[in-house]
DNA sequence: GCCGTTTTCGGCCCGACTGTTTTCAGTCG
């Protein structure tokens, strides 16, 4: 058994217990020996066969018992006993935004409800109301969350849905049939949500490949083998179609397949304007011979069109850019220089500045913001005064280690229900730069949510507005913001908003991004990491950027150093909106055709 | 169940919010 499956299960001790009403602090404990391991460098196994489990800070000699026998046998009787006194319904009333351990045991026990439909039907019968602890407006909010929870299904985030696509499209290139391979569809586009997975190849024997698809080791149901077509369903639900096509064919088809619809719509009518015909297949003239096309971009540019990138297939404007020949130059992941906003171990952080810092050398960075949280976010260890002055001295050791490469020291300030900062001037005089976010009280009108950020951000202090929603990808709705107050602030005070690259989040929406730029707004495309890894995550947030229509000049973190250095110290010295010098006015004439479409 | 410059017992991160109560329990971050 590996680390994950360990981990998984030693929080689900932790959970069984809190249903059975044990000691509350027993059942973290069991949490945080999940989270330890989970932020463990080392080899499980090595450490199991080493006898040094207890090492590990959390697991004491019960636990590290119970990993022993997990990683031995990959079965623990304790965690089965518990199992099988507690029915996996409950677990899956939990999942219900509002219900705790508490209440699913109340559901389970004094009402026999089991299911999340049981539940439905039982808030719809009012059954509820009779039982301590429940009222109409927890019957009530029990439904909204069964609306929220059941919408998410069938739904994937994109970093799933890509890893998964990945190792498919690795096995099919690996295939001596295969031409050519390619995703396509949403997650081609890098939306953040995608509903399955479209893959395409050209291939002479596609009976050959689809009868290598069908059985490649992830795949949990066959639903559909045809010789052009098959479709599969991968563990967790999430469906597989894949597609072949001749060599001839597959720039057609794989613009077809990439969509949007509305994008694919918009071009068919160009071609049928200019006498032709485009579909899956070829782009034909009026008398059905053939234009050949070698790829996409000769396909568009026999329709008189820039290549557009598929990020921008959205029907937004990016058919009249191309037109024109002024699409933007879309920042790329080698753009990025650097980052701002990274957790250590000071805070909520799984590694210490040092090896935050080594993984951003390592990345081939040339500087790092280290922001930690502040002091009112203590449920993620917030510094206080005295720990922030030791996180400052730590950040400024660790700099004498590394000539050359700039380490800015920052926090991840709380915006405080008024719109006040969580630190008062002294401390907030003593930061590089400040990342300003909502981490508390999230239920707001959408007045107040506006006001309050725009407050945050007439501090001059702060340089970043981080994950301006607060959104948690098909888990929680944002507070109501309206974002294009907050951007226009923004852009007059000289604060670059992020985009958060957690995968979770992504936040900014990609679908601000033309007004964003018409603003001349900067973002920042960061990672939010709280290890080494999460410093990856960056990918994520420039596949945001790139569909908002970003250019590297518009991104903080894919400046170089200097011009950062220049740009932080106009903001603090009251300059408002500082822009590198060189860069000329907001680029409005290619992002004002189309105002951007609003969110949702 | 874990841990120790508060050290073998007694605290453990804790404040805000909500909905339910009539002084607080449950949930969340």
């Amino acid at each position: 058994m590996d680390r994950d499956q360990v981990v998984h299960i030693l929080n689900e001790i932790g959970t069984l217990l809190e249903i059975q009403g044990e000691n509350p602090f027993k059942c973290i404990a069991y949490r945080n020996a999940a989270r330890a391991l989970e932020g463990l460098h080392e080899d499980l196994a090595a450490l199991v066969a080493d006898g040094r489990l207890q090492e590990v800070k959390g697991v004491g000699s019960s636990i590290a018992g119970k990993i022993a026998t997990l990683v031995a046998t990959g079965a623990l009787p304790y965690h089965e006993e518990l199992r099988s006194q507690v029915p996996p319904g409950v677990l899956e009333l939990m999942r219900v935004s509002g219900l705790g351990p508490k209440k699913a045991r109340i559901l389970w026990l004094d009402l026999g409800i089991l299911s999340l439909d049981a539940l439905e039907q039982a808030c719809r019968e009012n059954r509820l109301l009779a039982h301590a602890g429940f009222g109409q407006k927890t019957q009530e909010n029990i439904l909204q969350g069964l609306v929220q929870l059941r919408s998410s299904v069938g739904k994937f985030l994109y970093h799933v849905a890509a890893e998964r696509a990945e190792k498919i499209r690795l096995a099919l290139e690996a295939n001596p049939a295969v031409r050519r391979v390619s995703t396509a569809g949403s997650l081609r586009r890098r939306k953040e949500i995608v509903k399955d997975l479209d893959l395409l190849v050209a291939t002479a024997d596609a009976p050959a490949v689809m009868e290598q698809f069908v059985h490649l080791p992830e795949v949990e149901r066959i639903l559909a083998q045809g010789p052009t077509r098959s479709s599969v369903v991968l563990p967790g639900g999430l469906q597989a179609d894949l597609r072949a096509v001749s060599e001839a064919e597959f720039p057609f088809a794989l613009h077809y397949f990439t969509g949007s619809k509305e994008h694919n719509t918009a071009v068919r009518g160009r071609a049928r304007r200019m006498g032709l015909k485009l579909n899956e297949y070829g782009l034909h003239r009026e008398d059905g011979t053939a234009l050949p096309c070698s790829d996409e971009a000769a396909l568009y540019r026999a329709l008189g069109l820039a290549e557009i990138p598929p990020e921008l297939r959205e029907d937004l404007g990016e058919i009249e850019s191309a037109e024109q020949d002024d699409l933007p130059r879309l920042v790329d992941e080698a753009d990025l220089r650097g980052a701002f906003h990274v957790h250590t171990t000071w805070s909520d952080g799984r590694n210490s500045v040092a090896e935050m810092v080594a993984g951003a050398r390592a990345r081939g960075w040339r500087y790092l913001g280290i922001s930690d949280h502040s002091k009112s976010a203590v449920y993620a260890g917030g510094l206080d005064q005295e720990k922030l002055a030791r996180q400052q001295a730590d950040i400024d050791a660790v700099a004498r280690t590394v000539p050359g490469f700039r380490i800015f020291k920052g926090s991840e300030v709380d915006i405080l229900p008024d719109g006040s900062l969580d630190y008062d001037e002294d401390i907030l005089s003593t930061f590089d730069f400040v990342v300003a976010s909502i981490h508390s009280k999230f239920k707001m009108t959408e007045a107040e949510a506006t006001g309050r950020l725009i407050r945050a951000m007439e501090n001059p202090h702060v340089t970043f507005l981080g994950h301006p929603t607060g959104r948690l990808l098909l888990d929680r709705e944002g507070y109501p913001v309206n974002m294009h107050a907050v951007i226009e602030a923004a852009a007059h005070l000289g604060v670059a908003i992020e985009i958060n690259s957690h995968p979770l989040r992504l936040d900014m929406d990609w679908r601000l991004g033309r007004f964003a730029r018409e603003k001349g707004l900067r973002i920042g495309i960061f990672p939010d990491a709280h290890e080494v890894g999460g410093l990856a995550d960056v990918r994520y947030g420039v596949g945001i950027a790139r569909k908002a229509w970003m250019r590297a000049e518009d991104v903080v973190n894919a400046w170089e150093l200097d011009l950062v250095e220049k740009w932080l110290g106009r903001r603090r010295s009251g300059a408002g909106a500082a822009r590198p010098p060189g860069d000329g006015p907001p680029a409005a004439d290619d992002a004002k055709k189309k105002p951007a479409r609003k969110k949702g």
